[in-house]
RNA sequence: CUGGGUGUAGCACAGUUGGUAGCGCGCGACGUUUGGGACGUCGAGGUCGCAGGUUCAAGUCCUGUCACCCAGACCA
């Protein structure tokens, strides 16, 4: 990307509307745009990064062998009417509208009902299970405060992942395999040694359900753990019956403030009984679908990521997920030459700071954006075939001739 | 939803007892600069959130309304 052709910009100081600290850099950084509270618009850098944490989650999903969908957001009432989620009462957080025609609609929330819904139209027999569908879609949820930057928005992006099964058995090897997965996806988004696979409620149909927490001062959620954290659990099931389960005592746990980036769940029949999924089995009998459901909040990992890693003059993006391994500099006339040819090698990892400017404010907004290596290409570096390259993260400096920078991407 | 606060240029802000709106950053032109957000000169940019009202006159006073921020509640 030529930041000559590009048309954000960083601010030197965050919109006073912006408090959140993720929100304020993404804003001056130039990732997003807000639209109105809660809803943001993700601008080239901040899509790029989205589409880099959805492509580790796609990577760890289609090795279970899930499928990838796209559903609709707009919502017939009809399946969501039979499990009584459609209710304002029981759903207190729709968006809700109406055909032009007549009839209300909904803006979906999340997605096990239309889910459940058309795949009746497919599985039928135990022939055709199990099947694992996930999408990335944007959901809506009316909150009454949204809040902290894109950590709490009213729009906002999630990956979705339902699995349907013929027993148990199998819903529980399959969970297990996405707890796999979900461990490796935050250890490649970069979290992998703040976030924890977290006890919590699991509403009617299974005592718990797991959330995947990530420390984080600003978080939402409590979590207490031991000291090895072998055990966390939400502060929501925070009884004596849980510690019993656990085998945990409270005097061992330490309360901590978190972030919740996941959640996966062992629904069973809780959607696929009122709904009607059954496949025939081998006996010619009519059963149950069993179900699970897993999600990842993608635009909320963006946040917490963006929260986490910064310091005072900008973000610091893990390189997984940066939007550009470098960002290019050229000071004078060689050098400038010199970076052109580095930068066409390579367009799509590099951000080319190539505006006639000074170079202060190009070293400023390197830092801004967290762009994990700045190279700088000059007449002086030159002098002995070298560019200067400054790792984002801990601040180093080295030298690297011209003719291996590509060792850097 | 309850409590508190804020709406003035793209961003951050000032605007006194009501008298026809200003500074910094950013933006445009020119010149000097050119390895840490440079400097000078000139310039563009505003229905003062919106709607009513009071007044000769409203950014300023009154009423209503909307939006945004913070704390709490809420988070199926």
């Amino acid at each position: 990307m030529r930041l000559k052709n590009t048309f954000i910009k960083t601010l030197r100081e965050a919109p006073k509307d912006e408090n959140a600290k993720n929100g304020a850099l993404l804003l001056r950084a130039g990732f997003i745009h807000k639209e109105m509270a809660g809803v943001y618009d993700y601008l080239p850098l901040g899509l790029a990064v989205i589409e880099n944490i959805k492509n580790i989650i796609r990577d760890e999903l289609n090795a279970l062998g899930c499928e990838e969908v796209q559903m609709s957001a707009l919502q017939n009432p009809e399946p969501w009417e039979k499990t009584g989620r459609f209710s304002d009462q029981e759903v207190d957080i729709w968006f809700k509208t109406e055909l032009a025609s007549g009839g209300e609609l909904g803006l979906a929330p999340t997605h096990e009902e239309p889910m459940v819904s058309m795949l009746k139209t497919y599985i039928s027999s135990y022939k055709d299970l199990p099947v694992y569908v996930y999408q990335f879609q944007t959901k809506f949820r009316n909150e009454l405060r949204a809040k902290s930057g894109i950590l709490r928005g009213r729009e906002f992006l999630m990956k979705d992942l339902y699995s349907f099964h013929t027993d148990e058995a199998d819903l529980n090897d399959f969970y297990t395999k996405v707890e796999g997965a979900y461990k490796r996806v935050f250890e490649r988004v970069g979290l992998g040694d703040c976030t924890y696979e977290t006890f919590a409620s699991g509403g009617i149909f299974s005592k718990y359900s797991h959330e995947y927490q990530t420390l984080l001062d600003v978080g939402e959620d409590t979590i207490y753990y031991n000291s090895n954290k072998s055990v966390v659990l939400n502060k929501e099931v925070l009884n004596d019956e849980t510690l019993k389960d656990l085998g945990a005592k409270r005097e061992d746990l330490t309360e901590d403030t978190s972030a919740e980036v996941a959640n996966i769940f062992k629904l069973k029949f809780k959607y696929t009984e009122p709904l009607d999924l059954k496949y025939t089995d081998e006996e010619n009998h009519l059963q149950t679908v069993y179900m699970g459901c897993y999600g990842i909040g993608v635009s909320r990992l963006m946040g917490v990521i963006a929260e986490k890693y910064s310091d005072d003059k900008g973000l610091v993006w893990p390189k997984s997920v940066a939007p550009f391994q470098i960002y290019l500099v050229g000071i004078g006339e060689e050098g400038t030459r010199q970076a052109e040819e580095f930068y066409a090698k390579n367009t799509d990892k590099i951000i080319f700071d190539d505006r006639d400017v000074r170079p202060g404010e190009k070293f400023a907004d390197s830092e801004l954006m967290g762009i994990p290596y700045r190279v700088v290409i000059s007449d002086k570096t030159l002098a002995d075939g070298t560019a200067e390259v400054v790792e984002r993260a801990s601040g180093k400096t080295s030298k690297i001739s011209i003719d291996k920078l590509s060792d850097l991407l």
